[in-house]
DNA sequence: GACCCGATCCTAGCACCGCTAGACAATCGA
DNA sequence: TCGATTGTCTAGCGGTGCTAGGATCGGGTC
């Protein structure tokens, strides 16, 4: 049989590659460069190949969307452990979420923008994004105010930055303001 | 001098009725089946006819955006005007602007989501644009409160009603709860 | 060691995309 | 009436996502 198990080794590490492949290209050049031929050349072997591990390109980007979530969750946890006021960590929060979108804007397209397949805001919703929103969930419950749902609140604050992040890398608004408009809406919608 | 008249009348009309057919197609089966094939198909002529009006697809999605953005605007104004108090034509404005979103996709998609190769919060800003931005700003102004920027203000609840237009229509947020999250909007980020 | 057979991969091609060159017809001014 | 200009179309380019079908390779069996 351990002829088998390195098959199937190698061919999960060669999923790896398509997906880590298909973020690498689409954030140097834009989803738009991430064509089946393109990928498929970097990662040396033939087109078809990709049709065997995934059923199309919106698969691809579903990869790289579930990828993504896994990281912003932990990039989120990590900026808010370090801060010890509710207030704190919601400011925090909310410029690591900003701050993951800048850096990594394919994957939060991938995430939020395109059509990667995934179910959102349902029972059969990947882990990954369950996690990515209990990530904001765990931070917000605490600055969501009484009588407000946690969920409710935490919807309406996540809308908000994703409304910053697209807009401004959009050029809809200018980038240089953008420590106001966080302290802004932190200000308004987290309750002391 | 008649007959040239002429021909730039229906050369206009042609124009209108380019623009009009590729936002009719976008609003029923989407931007993905508005190609220039389709397109051209449609209003009876041949593709290269689409191209001595407009550069290329870009540039008609741009036509339909500002033709979006004028009748948004209209209808932010004719919301609030209705209203009495601050706060009522606020709520009234987020209602707005969430129901031109929700009944108008395909136009909404070409303002804020596509490409149209429109420049955003610049000075050559078109003028249809800079308006709606500014129906915003007319209602939002009185609810900034002391010592914020009416345009700062206005830009972060603008980024709020488009993260929740773009995550509810994209299904990531449920559209059960969406007068429960623009209440809580409302109430939190206008002061009284 | 030879053979079979299934898994694996590639070549070639489909229908479609945005866009354009060049041929053709219609219309205008002289 | 004739030449020039304008307008439109046919045909085609290089690209896209995706797939059918043949070649090739390698493991399991005799």
């Amino acid at each position: 049989m351990s002829v088998q198990e390195r098959k199937q080794r190698e061919r999960a590490e060669r999923e790896r590659l398509i997906v880590a492949t298909a973020r690498e290209l689409a954030e140097q050049q834009g989803w738009d460069a991430v064509t089946t031929r393109r990928l498929a050349e970097r990662i040396e072997y033939s087109q078809p190949v990709l049709y065997s591990h995934f059923r199309g390109k919106r698969e691809i980007i579903g990869a790289v969307a579930l990828e993504g979530a896994t990281e912003m969750a932990a990039a989120l946890r990590a900026a808010t452990s370090a801060e010890h006021t509710p207030r704190a960590r919601v400011t925090a929060l909310a410029h690591a979420y900003l701050d993951f979108a800048e850096r990594n804007p394919a994957v939060y397209d991938a995430l939020f923008q395109l059509d990667g397949g995934l179910t959102y805001a349902q029972e059969d919703t990947p882990e990954p994004l369950k996690d990515a929103f209990a990530a904001l969930l765990e931070c917000l419950t605490d600055v969501a105010g009484d009588g407000i749902h946690p969920g409710l609140f935490t919807e309406v604050f996540w809308a908000s930055l994703h409304g910053l992040a697209t807009l401004t890398r959009a050029g809809r608004l200018l980038p240089g303001d953008a420590g106001q408009r966080v302290r802004l809406l932190v200000d308004r919608l987290a309750v002391a």
